[in-house]
RNA sequence: GGAGGGAUGGCCGAGCGGCCUAAGGCGCCUGUCUUGAAAACAGGUGUAGGGCAACCUACCGUGGGUUCGAAUCCCACUCCCUCCGCCA
């Protein structure tokens, strides 16, 4: 959420952020106008609610009956005024909050202008030890089908299209891609948090998810239980409502959860192999911290997510998104993307994102400054360390021999018991 | 799922429909005193919104209702505790 007051005091810089994002910016002038009205109407509500507490404690001490009467019959009229105008504040705020709660946040200054992620830069590409194979790749899609421990048919069996089950030494490798990965995160300085994947309604909010992707998430039409579409919600939601002290920042979390996400928006896209499911696993970052901390952060996150690549000796590149295709909270994003060769392309392993206040102003989440003062709102960041199956793909396809095995990446080794090349089964 | 008890400021804990503008205590901050500290004493200590300000409004688990007026009365819900049943 955007801060009202910018919007009262520096409107353009919301205008300008909403075209270069191409977006609407007719949005900031309806808001405007509802905050002129809102604070119309809780200037004249507020002044009879005043009134209506003076007299009411006069009347209370009144012993003149006659004049208790009158001031009961006219503060029951006030009364009325009263219970109008509120309904009207409450229309209004209503209004003003379901416009305010689907605005992106503001790109920073250095996030590079452009239309859409054909317009994002790359920054850098490092080149890790697999990289060209000197034979034809196979994608994953066939490279694990054959080996026996990737299985589509039982998946859509089960489960339906975009599902599928992992076997023997697949799963096993995917088990230890996450354990090294939390091993790896825990040194760097996080801490790691085993979180519930169904959340309320309100941490969905907070986060930004809702009201603006309610068609990506499921949930239970019975109960107020929503799948988390990625762990960065709880990890928004574990704060919510708190006010943290200064001492506490950073505050650095990371967690290992499944992602549920309905894909209404890609459908017919990535349907081949286990690029794009409706569930799948995710290692997150997620960190608290004062304003002023959150590009170092960011850098810090960045870097942190750059060693899962290099531990695995993967080639990846250092992607920054272009205004035009920044995240809805995020204010800059930078995007880990890792070469697979078989299905001979760039695959987005991570998302590194500085979200500034925008989630902790809609999760009211805040700081307490060291020398006392009042409470302020704080940063976050998320990014993913990374995303299992992409990750996944990104290990088979790079590390297949010639014969049709894949070796285990070395840093994997001491959870595969024994196995160091995945043979057929 | 059934029966009962509870939810009030940072914490503990009072609170007959109207001096609740929430007692009292603890904690914290400031001041007096002191070489310094402790003690004692005095004052101050929540969040949000509106107003240039004085000040005003809202908030006693949440949401409704009754009333001129609700922490207080009524209804629904949530969470916590105790017991019973069921259960990985």
């Amino acid at each position: 959420m955007i801060d009202i007051n910018l919007f009262r005091q520096n409107p353009d810089v919301i205008r300008t952020a909403l075209k270069n994002r191409q977006m609407d910016p007719a949005v900031v002038d309806r808001v405007l106008a509802l905050d002129a009205d809102r604070r119309d109407l809780l200037g004249r509500v507020e002044t009879l609610k005043a009134e209506r507490n003076n007299v009411s404690r006069e009347i209370g001490k009144s012993k003149d009956a006659a004049e208790r009467q009158t001031k009961i019959e006219a503060m029951r009229k006030v009364g009325d005024e009263i219970s109008a105008l509120d309904e009207q504040v409450r229309q209004v705020d209503e209004t003003l909050e379901a416009e305010l709660a689907v605005i992106p946040n503001i790109p920073q200054e250095i996030v590079p202008i452009g239309k859409d992620e054909h317009e994002n830069p790359v920054v850098r590409v490092m080149e890790g030890k697999y990289k060209n194979l000197d034979f034809p790749a196979q994608p994953h899609w066939d490279l694990g089908v054959k080996l026996g421990i990737l299985n589509f048919e039982q998946g859509v069996k089960l489960s339906g299209t975009r599902f599928y089950v992992l076997s023997g030494a697949g799963a096993r490798l995917q088990r230890a891609l996450i354990a090294w990965m939390l091993d790896l995160h825990a040194r760097q300085g996080y801490r790691e948090q085993y979180l519930p994947f169904m959340v309320k309604q309100e941490v969905l909010f907070g986060a930004g998810q809702l009201p603006k992707f309610r068609d990506n998430l499921y949930h239970d039409v019975e109960e107020d239980y929503w799948n988390v579409p990625t762990a960065e919600v709880p990890l928004t939601g574990l704060h919510m409502g708190d006010i943290l002290e200064e001492a506490a920042l950073p505050l650095r979390y990371m967690a290992y959860t499944p992602c549920f996400r309905r894909e209404k928006m890609s459908a017919g896209r990535d349907v081949r192999g286990i690029k794009r499911g409706h569930q799948f696993d995710k290692v997150e970052m997620y960190t608290y911290c004062r304003p002023e901390d959150s590009m170092n952060e960011l850098n810090k996150m960045l870097a942190d997510a750059e060693a899962v690549c290099q531990g695995l000796d993967l080639t990846y590149r250092v992607v920054a998104l272009c205004t035009g295709d920044l995240g809805f909270g995020a204010s800059i994003t930078y995007d880990l993307e890792v070469w697979a060769p078989g299905c001979d392309e760039w695959l987005e392993v991570s998302s590194v994102s500085n979200v500034t206040d925008f989630q902790s102003r809609r999760a009211n989440i805040k700081y307490r400054p060291a020398d006392g003062g009042k409470a302020r709102l704080l940063h976050t960041l998320n990014g993913s360390g990374l995303a299992l199956p992409r990750t996944m793909i990104a290990v088979l396809e790079n590390y297949q021999q010639p014969d049709g095995s894949v070796v285990v990446p070395p840093v994997l080794r001491p959870w595969m018991g024994g196995i160091d090349v995945i043979r057929p089964e």
